[in-house]
DNA sequence: CGGTGCTTTGGT
DNA sequence: ACCAAAGCACCG
C-alpha cells in the first residue's frame, strides 16, 4: 500500500515546480504534470487515493495482495486496477464481492461509458474507438456487481475498466460466468468472493508452424482486442474454513450454451506464466481447494438463461403489444414458463390494461 | 443481466 | 445547420 505515499510525495514535488534529474534521470525543470507524464513519470492527482472510504474498500479488494504487475494501483469505489498506458487497456481489475455490494437499486440505465477522468487524456481510450469497430465494450469489473451504489456503478463504466469484447460472448457465456460468480455469494453461502479479471493475448500457430502474437487494434487509439479474457475466482466462507479458487481463460468469440465453464479452467500457475502476474501473493495456496471440484462450476442452461431474460423483459414492458411479443418468444424458443413467469405475465397484463383504460 | 442503434433534444 | 448528449426501443 505504498502507492498513496508515493503519489503524495510526487504531487508535492510537482506543485513545487521541481522534478529532480537525479531521481528521474531527466534534465528538465517544470511544474507541468503532463510534461512529467511525457517524461515517463506517471502520476497525477487521484481523489480516490486520498478518500478514506475508497482506501478502506481497496484494502478489502486487495486483501490477498496486490497482483504484482503494474506500476500503480488505482482505487475506485468498488474496484481496483492497474492500467497499461501504451495499450489503453486495463492489465488486471480486482473486486471484492459480498452481499452488501450486490444489494441495492443502482441502475445501469443511468450510467454512461466514458473516458476515465483519472487517466491523462493522451493515454485514454475513447468511445469512438469502439463505435462501428465490430466489438462491444466489455466490463472487466461488471456493472452488476455494484448494485449498492450508483457512483460505484458509474465508475465501472470508465473505459479503464473496458476491453473490446465479442458481443455474443459478452452477453451470453461471459454474462453467465459473471452471474455464476455473484451466485456464490447470493445463494451458495460464500460470504466473500474476490475476483480478478483481465484481457490476455495468446499466441497462435501459423501455416509455417511458427508461433506469433497477433491481435487486432481498433480506433484512433489502437485499443488492443484481446484473444481471450481471464477471470480468477476466490470464494471464502464466513468461518474462513473454506477457501476455493478457480482460474479461467475464455476465448473472445461466440461460445454456445453447450460449452461448460470447466472446459476453460486453467491452473493458477499457468495463468501466472501467461500473464506475468502473481495474483494473490499473500494467499497461502496450500490452504485452497479447486473451486470446480467442490462446487462443480455449473453455469445456467440455455433454458434457464432465456427464461430469466424473458422475465426481465416482461417486467419492463410498457404496453400490451410489447408484452405479447415477449410472451410469444416462449413458443418460438420452445420454452415452458414456470409459475413465477405466468403470474408475472398476468400481473403485468392487468396493470397495463388498467393504465390504457385511463387514457 | 449483457449490450447496440435510431430518434429526439438541446446547445452553439 | 451542425454535432453531441439524452431518451427510447430493441436484441440474446
Amino acid at each position: 500500500m505504498a502507492q498513496p505515499v508515493v503519489s503524495v510525495f510526487l504531487r508535492g514535488f510537482l506543485s513545487g515546480g521541481l522534478v529532480s534529474s537525479a531521481l528521474f534521470g531527466i534534465y528538465s525543470y517544470n511544474n507541468n504534470a503532463n510534461l512529467a507524464i511525457e517524461s515517463g513519470i506517471h502520476v497525477e492527482y487521484q481523489e480516490s487515493l486520498t478518500d478514506p472510504s475508497y482506501k478502506l474498500r481497496g484494502d478489502q479488494i486487495l486483501k490477498y495482495g496486490v497482483p504484482d504487475r503494474g506500476p500503480d494501483v488505482r482505487y475506485y469505489r468498488n474496484h481496483a486496477l492497474t492500467y497499461d498506458q501504451s495499450r489503453k487497456s486495463p492489465i488486471w481489475v480486482a473486486e471484492h464481492l459480498n452481499k452488501e455490494v450486490l444489494t441495492g437499486s443502482a441502475n445501469r440505465k443511468h450510467s454512461k461509458f466514458k473516458p476515465d477522468v483519472n487517466i491523462p487524456e493522451m493515454y485514454n481510450a475513447a468511445n469512438s474507438d469502439f463505435y462501428k469497430s465490430g466489438w462491444s465494450r466489455g466490463h472487466m469489473a461488471p456493472a452488476g456487481d455494484n448494485k449498492f451504489d450508483q457512483v460505484a456503478m458509474d465508475e465501472s463504466f470508465y473505459l479503464s475498466n473496458i476491453v473490446p469484447q465479442d458481443l455474443n460472448n459478452n452477453g451470453q457465456f461471459w454474462n453467465k460466468l459473471e452471474m455464476y460468480t455473484r451466485d456464490l455469494v447470493q445463494t451458495k453461502g460464500y460470504s466473500d468472493v474476490w475476483v480478478v479479471t483481465g484481457p490476455i493475448v495468446r499466441s497462435t500457430i501459423e501455416e509455417n508452424g511458427k508461433k506469433f502474437v497477433k491481435y487486432e487494434v481498433i480506433g484512433k487509439n489502437e485499443v488492443p482486442v484481446p484473444t481471450h479474457l481471464y477471470k480468477i475466482i476466490l470464494a471464502e466462507t464466513g468461518d474462513k474454513q473454506t477457501k476455493l479458487i478457480g482460474a479461467f481463460v475464455v476465448p473472445n468469440q461466440p461460445i454456445q450454451h453447450d460449452h461448460t465453464l470447466r472446459q476453460y479452467q486453467v491452473t493458477l500457475e499457468d495463468l501466472q506464466i501467461w500473464t506475468g502476474i502473481n495474483f494473490f501473493p499473500k494467499l497461502d495456496k496450500s490452504t485452497t481447494k479447486n473451486l470446480c471440484d467442490v462446487d462443480q462450476c455449473k453455469l445456467l442452461s440455455r433454458e434457464q438463461f432465456e427464461l430469466y431474460f424473458i422475465g426481465r423483459k416482461l417486467d419492463s414492458a410498457r404496453n400490451i403489444s410489447r408484452l405479447e411479443k415477449v410472451w410469444s418468444e416462449l413458443d418460438e424458443k420452445n420454452l415452458k414458463p414456470d409459475q413465477f413467469l405466468i403470474e408475472l405475465y398476468n400481473r403485468k397484463k392487468s396493470e397495463i390494461d388498467l393504465k390504457e383504460k385511463e387514457e
